[in-house]
DNA sequence: GCGATCAGAT
DNA sequence: CACATCTGATCGC
C-alpha cells in the first residue's frame, strides 16, 4: 500500500513537471514563461505559483489573467504574512487596477508602484539568510493594454530585458531612451519575448491608427444617421479596449454634447481622470461596450447588453463591431480595416501585440545574446520558434562590433 | 466550500 | 482570423 502512495506521488511530481509542455503542445495562449529568467532566477515575473512561491521579489507587468496565476493563491497570502522585504513590483496603473478586484486586498502593503522610465534600485534579499543581490530596474512602456510595461533588469549577471506582452510599431525602440547607453544602445544579455505573433503569418498588422480610422469612419456613418442608431462595442471582458472608448468619445463628442461610452461598470477606473471622463453607466449614448453573459444572443434580438431602449419606445437601429485581429502576409495584399460579416455586424482589425514585422524590428535594433519565446505561436513548436529567433541574435546579426576578435598571428 | 483543471463558448 | 476570458462540469482536499 505505502509503495502505491509512493508511485502515485512520483507520478503526480512528473505530471506536475510536465504541465509547462503539455500547455506548449496544446498552444494554449497562457504563457508559455514559467516566471523565471534564468539570469535572475530569485525575481518572478507575471506566474506567482509553484517555484515561484519562494521568489524574493514579484513583478507583474500588465493586469491580465493569464499573466496573474497564482497572483490570489493562498500559498503567497500566508507567505506575506509573515515577510517583511517580499513586494510585487508593476506601474500605478496596473496597481490600482489590481487593486479594484477586492481578491487581491491582500497584496495592498505589498505592492510598491514605480514610475515608467525611472531607474529603481532594489535589493533581492533571502528571508532566511540575509543573502542578497542587487539589481536595476526600468519600466518601459509597453503599449499592451492601460498600465502595461516591460522590465529591464541590470545587475550583475547582465542587462536583460522582459517584454510582458507589447504592441509597439516599427520604430519605437529607438525612441525608448533607457534601451540606450550614450548614443548607443545597451549591451543586452537577453530578451524574454511577448512571440505570440512571432510567425511571418503575421508578417503586417495594421497599424493601431489605420484600425481606429477604420472604425471613426463606420461608427461616423452610422451614428449620424438619427438618434436611434447606436454602435455596440463587442469587446472581450479584459484590459486593452480603453484607447477605442476615449478616442471614440472625443471624436464625435463636443463641449455642447459630449459623448461617453456605456460600460458596466467605473470602479476601476476611479483614479484614471482622463480614462472616467470618456466612460459612464448612463445608458442613454449612442456607443455602448457594456457586457452580459448572453449578449451576443441579446444583439441578434436587437437589443443591447445592458437592455437599453429609446425613450419613445421606437426599436433602436444597432450594429456590433467585434474587434478581432487581421493580418497579411509578406505578399499578401492588405484589404480593409473592417470587414462586415452580416447585415449589423462587423469586424474591425485591432491587435493588443505586435506583428511579426513590428517584432523583428524590435529585436534587431536590440540584438541581445538571446532570446527567450515567452509564448509559442498557435500551430508552431518551441523549437521552429527558436530556430527562426537565432537570425536575431548577435552571433548570426552579422552586427560584429562588440564581438570580440584575437589577433591571428 | 474552495481551488484547480478541462471542455466549450464567445 | 486564432485574444483573453467566462461558465459549468468534474475532481480532490
Amino acid at each position: 500500500m505505502r509503495l502505491i502512495s509512493v508511485i502515485r506521488f512520483v507520478f503526480m511530481r512528473l505530471r506536475n513537471q510536465c504541465l509547462p509542455s503539455i500547455a506548449l503542445l496544446k498552444c494554449l495562449r497562457m504563457s508559455s514563461f514559467a516566471g523565471r529568467m534564468k539570469e535572475y532566477p530569485t525575481i518572478s515575473l507575471d506566474r506567482f505559483d509553484r517555484e515561484n512561491l519562494h521568489a524574493r521579489a514579484y513583478f507583474l507587468s500588465h493586469c491580465h489573467k493569464d499573466h496573474m496565476k497564482g497572483l490570489k493563491g493562498p500559498l503567497l497570502k500566508r507567505k506575506l504574512k509573515f515577510s517583511l522585504t517580499v513586494n510585487l513590483y508593476c506601474s500605478f496603473v496596473t496597481k490600482e487596477l489590481l487593486l479594484s478586484n477586492p481578491k487581491y486586498n491582500f497584496w495592498q502593503d505589498h505592492i510598491v508602484a514605480l514610475e515608467l522610465d525611472s531607474p529603481t534600485h532594489i535589493s533581492l534579499i533571502d528571508e532566511t539568510t540575509g543573502e542578497s543581490e542587487d539589481v536595476v530596474v526600468t519600466l518601459l512602456p509597453a503599449g499592451h493594454c492601460p498600465g502595461s510595461v516591460m522590465f529591464l533588469f541590470e545587475g550583475g549577471q547582465g542587462t536583460v530585458l522582459y517584454t510582458g506582452d507589447f504592441r509597439l510599431a516599427a520604430g519605437d525602440v529607438a525612441r525608448m531612451e533607457f534601451l540606450h547607453s550614450g548614443n548607443r544602445v545597451k549591451d543586452i544579455q537577453s530578451v524574454y519575448l511577448d512571440s505570440t505573433f512571432f510567425d511571418p503569418r503575421f508578417y503586417q498588422i495594421p497599424s493601431r491608427e489605420a484600425c481606429l480610422n477604420g472604425i471613426k469612419e463606420l461608427v461616423q456613418d452610422w451614428l449620424i444617421q438619427s438618434p436611434y442608431h447606436v454602435v455596440w462595442l463587442n469587446c472581450k471582458a479584459a484590459y486593452g479596449y480603453e484607447y477605442l472608448f476615449t478616442n471614440l468619445s472625443e471624436e464625435f463628442g463636443c463641449r455642447v454634447s459630449p459623448l461617453r461610452v456605456h460600460v458596466n461598470s467605473l470602479d476601476m477606473f476611479q483614479k484614471m481622470p482622463e480614462l472616467l471622463s470618456h466612460v459612464t453607466t448612463d445608458r442613454a449614448t449612442q456607443i455602448h461596450a457594456c457586457r452580459h453573459p448572453r449578449d451576443e444572443e441579446f444583439f441578434r434580438t436587437n437589443r443591447l447588453p445592458c437592455g437599453c431602449t429609446a425613450k419613445d419606445g421606437k426599436p433602436l437601429r444597432i450594429i456590433s463591431i467585434k474587434p478581432s485581429t487581421m493580418w497579411f502576409g509578406e505578399r499578401t495584399r492588405k484589404t480593409s480595416v473592417i470587414v462586415r460579416m452580416g447585415k449589423s455586424s462587423y469586424r474591425a482589425c485591432f491587435s493588443f501585440h505586435s506583428s511579426y514585422s513590428e517584432i523583428k524590428d524590435f529585436l534587431s535594433y536590440i540584438c541581445p545574446v538571446n532570446i527567450y519565446p515567452n509564448v509559442i505561436p498557435m500551430g508552431r513548436t518551441f523549437e521552429e520558434v527558436t530556430e527562426i529567433l537565432k537570425p536575431l541574435c548577435r552571433e548570426y546579426s552579422g552586427r560584429a562590433e562588440i564581438v570580440y576578435k584575437p589577433l591571428v598571428s
